[in-house]
DNA sequence: AATTACATGTAATCCGTTACATGATTGA
DNA sequence: TCAATCATGTAACGGATTACATGTAATT
């Protein structure tokens, strides 16, 4: 999925700005599935715009910069409509945690239990936040892919905790 | 981590060529979280020759392409043991399903339970798959990761088949 | 007093994939 | 006979991040 089609599909869900775009990818809902930089989206959202797909209002306030509010246009609609129909490509999983941990092994036994350790406490961490973010949530889909995460941290969590003892002894 | 840190891990492991590293990054035990093409591998290879990290032994083959064994210096080994020091950095998941089926809520609701179909059966793939890995991997840490990724493969299985009648009425 | 949040945008740069180039051998 | 496997490598291209540029206001 390309960054066009992210920020329709975000545009989808309600209206947004650049900024609260990125927040989104950078920390909210979309965090533990895609990502994205503001070097992105603006270019994005400009040209989006220019097609037509998506509609721009100019916000101007007084305390705070003035702001661009994007809403999904009926073309925009229709084209992410479209993507929709196509089988999703595979996922991209890059996991530094697993493949320290699986290259510590030949060099640096001694650092898998702190590794598996701060990877446990960075799981609750997580799990704690979409457990939080879970109250706020509207959609069915929205707190389907949430929950989504929340198994997948949980089951992660369980295993590390289970198996560490394997390092230790 | 960066393509050459890769190709230093796995050279921990066994010796192998430029071809096979592709292979483990592309469809073996690191598929599931990490990712390379020739294009990086290549260059990466002989970059690290030239610094001394990595050597190289040319075998010549008669019904075959000539090969390139490469294996892990001890220098190499010092500057991958350096980096495992350094906590690793979060993982990125891209995840086109997710991304899909949330937005698909808005504009195209009826794909939803075919999206979920089709992604338990890519899940079931993906852990008969890995299962059948698993019989062949030696190393305690080797195993552990190939677990890790059978039990998150598992935990969203079950996840979404337990939860697509959500969206079926 | 200093940092974070708000808010947008561009240019340089990095990094990696895709496509190209080559060619024998083996299995379907 | 045709596709896939084995095997290495480069060049063009694309896409995204990082850093830069700017400035107010709220928070710590």
């Amino acid at each position: 999925m390309d960054i066009r089609t992210l920020c329709l599909g975000i545009l989808s869900l309600g209206n947004a700005t650049g900024y609260e775009i990125k927040k989104l990818v950078g920390e909210g809902s979309f965090s533990f599935f895609s990502e994205a930089s503001y070097g992105s989206i603006y270019p994005a959202l400009t040209k989006l715009t220019e097609e037509g797909l998506i509609e721009c209002k100019e916000k101007v306030q007084s305390k705070r910069p003035d702001k661009k509010i994007y809403s999904l246009s009926d073309a925009g609609r229709k084209v992410l409509e479209h993507s929709l129909q196509s089988a999703p490509k595979p996922d991209k999983n890059k996991s530094e945690f697993l493949a320290a941990l699986l290259f510590a092994e030949a060099v640096a036994p001694d650092r898998i239990p702190d590794l598996i350790d701060e990877r446990i406490a960075h799981h609750d961490h997580q799990i704690k936040q979409l457990s939080d973010m879970r109250n706020q949530e509207d959609g069915k889909a929205s707190l389907f892919v949430l929950e989504y995460g929340l198994a997948v941290q949980k089951a992660a969590r369980d295993y590390l905790s289970n198996g560490k003892n394997r390092f230790n002894g």
